[in-house]
Order: C-alpha cells, then sequence, then structure tokens
DNA sequence: ATTATCTATAGATCTATAGATAATGC
DNA sequence: ATTATCTATAGATCTATAGATAATGC
C-alpha cells in the first residue's frame, strides 16, 4: 500500500517527523480532492481545504508551499492509486492476447471506480505549473507502457497484429484513451451502456483492429 | 459563415439593436478564447476580457450577465465552427466505407487546427451552469451524429461492419475521441507522429475494426 | 528547548453595478 | 429622446504569512 514515495519532485517542508508529513500530505490530498471534485479547483479555497482536512489554514501552508502543491500532491495520489490497482489485476492469461483482454477489463474497472479522478486530472492538470505537470505527465506514459508490454507479449506469440503504419505505442494509448473515454463521455455511454457493455464492445473493437487480416488502409 | 443563431439558451441583454449584439458577442468571445486558452476560466478577469476586446468593462455587462456567460459563449462559438468545417468537407466517395475514411481525415484536421479550442472545452465546460451545459453536450452530440449517418451508409451498403456486440453509435463516439486525443495527447503523440501519420494508421485501426471478419470477442 | 499547530490579518484582487456621458436617429 | 458606452467603486473574497500558543521529548 505505502509503497516507496515516487515524487520526482519532492515538495519542501518544515516539519522534521517524515511519517507525519507523509500522514499530513494524505489528509490533505483526501480534502482536497473531494473539494476540487465538487467544484473545480480554482474555486476551491485553501480555507476550505484546511477545514474539510481538519487542519488550520496556518498549518497547511506547513506542508505545502502554495495551493498549487496541494493540486500536485492530488494528482500524484490519483496516479499512484491508479498504478497499483491496475498492476495488483495483471498478469492473467496465457497468450498476450488473453492478458490484453484481461487487463483491458480490470484498467476499465479501475476507470469506473475512479472516474471523478481521472476527469479532475483532464479538467485542472493544466492548472500545474510545468515541473509538475511533466511528473503528472510521466505517470500517465507509465501506465500507458503498461499495455504497451502487453501488446508486445502478443506480438511475440503471435496472438496480436498491429494494423498496418500503427505502433504498438499508439495502440497502447488509444487503449487509454478508450477507458477514460467511459468517464469522460459518461453523460452520453451510460445512458445506452453499462460498464460491462462497453466493455464487452469496446474489447471486440479492439480484437478486431490487431488481429484482423491487413485491410487497405486510408490512401490519402 | 453566418448561419441562423443555433443558441437553444438566449443571453438576455439590454442593448435593442440585433445586429450589434451580434458583433459584439462575436468580438467578445474571440478576446476571451484567446485569453482562457492562454490562462485557462477562473484565472482570466473580465476586465482582462473587455480590454482584449476593446470595449469597456461596463459594456461587457451589457452583452451578458456573468462571466459565465462569456464561456457559454465562446464554447458555442467552438462547436459552430467545428461544425460548419466538418460539414463543408463531407460528402465525398462513392462507398460509405470511402466516406468515412475522407470525413476522418477531414475530423482530425479540424480537430488539429482547432487544438486549443478543443481542449479548452475539455477543461473549462464544467464551470457552465447545468442548463449551458447541456447546450454544449448537444453540440457534441450532433457531430457525433455525422458520423454516425456514415457509418449507417456503409453498413447499408455493406462496404463496412460493426464488431459484434459495438453499436454504429458507440463507434462514432470512439472516433471523435480518436480526433480529440490528437490533441489532448499531444506532448505524446506529436514527439512521433505527423498529423497525417496519425490519420493513417488511426484510419487503418478504425477499417480493421470496422471490416474485420468476426473475432470471438471478451469472454468475460 | 524544539517541534507542531493555531489565530489574526496584511495586502491584493475581482465581479458586477450605479450613475454619468457620449453618440445616434427622429 | 433614446440607445450605447464609459468611469468609478461597493462589497466581497482569497492566498499566504507573522507572531503567539500548545504539545512533545530529552
Amino acid at each position: 500500500m505505502t509503497r516507496p514515495a515516487r515524487f520526482l519532485k519532492p515538495i519542501p517542508t518544515q516539519v522534521k517527523d517524515p511519517d507525519l508529513v507523509e500522514k499530513r500530505r494524505r489528509q490533505i490530498a483526501e480534502a482536497a480532492m473531494d473539494l476540487f471534485v465538487q467544484k473545480g479547483f480554482h474555486p476551491t479555497t485553501t480555507r476550505e481545504i484546511a477545514r474539510q482536512a481538519g487542519i488550520s489554514i496556518g498549518l497547511l501552508y506547513e506542508y505545502v508551499r502554495s495551493k498549487e502543491d496541494v493540486l500536485y500532491l492530488v494528482c500524484q495520489a490519483i496516479h499512484a492509486e491508479m498504478e497499483e490497482s491496475l498492476e495488483a489485476a495483471l498478469g492473467r492469461g496465457r497468450s498476450g492476447r488473453e492478458v490484453l483482454v484481461n487487463a483491458v477489463a480490470s484498467f476499465f474497472e479501475v476507470c469506473d471506480r475512479m472516474q471523478d479522478a481521472i476527469l479532475l486530472i483532464y479538467q485542472e492538470s493544466s492548472s500545474l505549473e510545468r515541473a509538475s505537470l511533466r511528473v503528472v505527465l510521466e505517470n500517465d506514459a507509465r501506465i500507458t507502457a503498461i499495455f504497451e508490454g502487453i501488446l508486445g507479449q502478443g506480438l511475440k506469440d503471435g496472438t496480436l497484429k498491429l494494423p498496418k503504419p500503427a505502433s504498438a505505442s499508439l495502440m497502447a494509448h488509444d487503449i487509454i484513451v478508450l477507458g477514460h473515454m467511459w468517464t469522460f463521455r459518461r453523460w452520453f455511454l451510460k445512458k445506452n451502456l453499462t460498464l460491462k457493455e462497453y466493455t464487452r464492445a469496446q474489447t471486440a473493437f479492439l480484437l478486431n483492429g490487431l488481429a484482423g487480416k491487413q485491410t487497405k488502409g486510408a490512401k490519402k
């Protein structure tokens, strides 16, 4: 659960006790996530974050330098949870193709469970300063790379094939986006589909794309 | 160019001359779009919007009731431009399949040209109040429906087939999202691909998904 | 003695409007 | 006379910090 922090950009603090720092920051991130999901980053005030976290505004600023640091903590927490959930569910299946099908289902389940958090990253990560944003994008890239690895496995054992000019990397991004799409187009998709139906349909689409015989692509 | 306004939710104004209202609002939306793209909706002030539009802060409030109205104007302007661009490029090709390939290429070009605007909608449309948001989502749905129609054409003339449990509607959403993805994952995609390469790869993927023989889908 | 926490507030903004002024058309 | 536009500001907040207090451990 508490894996070695992967923070590439540590946030300075005056507080000496590292365990306390971790505990307080988790507390702050959790409180802030609730509020950011409800009202968005900018309309949420630092006072509200402190109140929701059960600490004073002054103490908040012992653990972060700025409101933007809080957003960074929140984004980190989200990606950490996604990565952990996903990795815990991986590795089942004999062929690369089977592993892929199971991984896609697990990933979509994680996306469904973390809808609000994923949406939050889409909406607010642009409010991070350059350095923080880069770290957040790298976290995303690491999750994408998991799927790239699975695709590689399937290409190797012959149970998957790429649609001619597309790379495994691009297909991995497509898979991630099809999962995220369940969250940011839920206003439409949930009117017509359950998560299970959605997963089944998109998996069929993906497998066709990744296993069909080569067709003549775009002419242009 | 100036098609009959499709505003489903008209914004009240004190100003009597409708042409003037339209002109000023276009001016305001254009100025605001620049600023929102640069700094985001909340950090942009109404004074800045007025200044950028070349009018006083007082006049701004003759044409909108609130800052949020300005965001609504911007979102409307973006969807109107997207829909116009797309419709202007449609209808070429003899089979449904050919029409689809061309429409996808046109749509991706529009997405590339309007990157910042599309990103803006992803990031800021949640700041709209319910009624405005609904209108914006309906605009999106109308664009999606264009692709649903093209898919229907291809299914009819037999040049396209759906991956078994997936509907034409879902596939249309997938196409839209693959286009938008070029904007919100550009930090990664543009490192590796030009728009043309991206279009070619995704088209091959789509056509495989929409034309391959039926494969055994997800088991779960 | 040192570390963690809280209260109170400085200093800076921001939206939206009231009331005054300029431009237009009969 | 009516419509459009501008200036000035009321009223409300918000981030971040300084300085005071409480808790902890040697």
